[in-house]
DNA sequence: GGCTGATCATACAGACCTGTTTGTTTAGAG
DNA sequence: CTCTAAACAAACAGGTCTGTATGATCAGCC
């Protein structure tokens, strides 16, 4: 009779995936972000509709616009927070590793692989963005540039510390593996594209003993 | 001069961009075809109305549904009909080259950076319709699976005439090359990602001397 | 001229979208 | 228990979407 929580309880239990479930307990806030992140990188940012995000987050339509002024804000804070979330745990992955920067720069493909195999991969959210709103929708751009410059002074301090002679260049290739193999590994829905781009990175190491 | 090259470039014209330009001439199918892909492309397949469409290509609405029996299958028409010429226009390219088949593959990122270059690109249509249609639509990713399996064809195609004992790996990490740089460029507005991928492209080839 | 088929222009139907309004229900604090 | 703030439910307003219906216009051909 309640009819409150129906909406709320299905997709509880134990994940292994890279995003902890949301609990059913979560705030209203918390549920609509994850229902919209879910919705908006499935079916699409303009397809979505706020009466489906209510809907999967059992929320009330009043209470979406009490926490965010329109679709397009709530859509800047659905990429920030799987942003964020992210790179917790991608950084977080990659910190608790042993081993020289170099090893950790291989590792990002292991990591990325583990990313492509869950059942729920739908690849990149700023990539999907940019790919969605090429024109118009300067912040999304500016959203998806700040997570890129993250990512890129990652690889880059890694390359520094591995005593790179050219860390920007370095990052910039390390970039351009790390999208080619979200892109193929989720046209294809074949996660070992992380492993190939593996190949790539490590020839790349390896010819540069100066590193 | 030379008559043997002149019709592999007979697609590139007097247009500075890959595309020629629309005459205004055109038939009317081919004029919603036109701008149909244009605006699916800058502004979202979802994000784009059959009245936009119909107003940039002058065309009457019953015209359009004249031709397509929906919006789904004038998207298929238009994956098609891009797939289709950008393929043609980038082969051409690079059958028109002088040189082994491990020179085209380096070449292939000269080609891909005069694409990136077009004040028009906006990335390639298949990882952005793929980008907005993760699920549903299964249509679009068996598009998209053709559109890459011309491409990973003609990549192995090189990898053996090069006596590669992997052409497939080599196919793959080439596949991964040219979805990053592509990816890299749009999101940055940066064509010279093509050549942070070419650098790699020649490391990897380079690093195989049984190539 | 008169016929034909394609195209154009406009209005429309029914559904869906974003965002608001109104009022009810719930949960926690004093 | 009372008071309050948040969340819920449902209807609504105004706009836009896809797709259709109805004629008018135009080009080519006899």
């Amino acid at each position: 009779m309640s009819g409150l929580s129906e909406a709320r309880s299905e997709q509880t239990g134990p994940t292994q995936s890279w995003r902890q479930a949301t609990s059913d307990a979560a705030s209203p806030r918390e549920r609509i972000l994850a229902a919209a992140a879910h919705l908006f990188c499935h079916e699409g940012f303009a397809a979505t509709g706020v009466d489906a995000i209510v809907a999967q987050a059992g929320a009330a339509k009043t209470t979406l616009y009490k926490h965010f002024e329109s679709k397009e804000q709530l859509i800047d804070a659905v990429l920030e927070r799987e942003g964020a979330a992210w790179r917790r745990w991608f950084f977080g992955k990659l910190g608790a590793l042993r081993g020289d920067a170099r090893a950790r720069l291989l590792a990002v493909f292991d990591v990325l692989e583990i990313w492509f195999a869950d059942p729920e991969f739908y690849g990149c959210p700023f990539i999907n963005a940019i790919a969605e709103f090429d024109t118009g929708d300067e912040r999304i751009r500016a959203a998806a540039a700040a997570h890129k410059a993250h990512l890129f002074a990652w690889l880059k301090a890694q390359a520094l510390e591995c005593g790179d002679s050219a860390p920007d260049e370095t990052a910039r290739q390390m970039v351009v593996l790390i999208d080619g193999a979200i892109v193929a590994a989720q046209g294809a829905r074949d996660p070992s594209f992380a492993r190939t781009a593996k190949g790539l990175a490590s020839i790349r190491l390896e010819a540069r003993p100066d590193l």
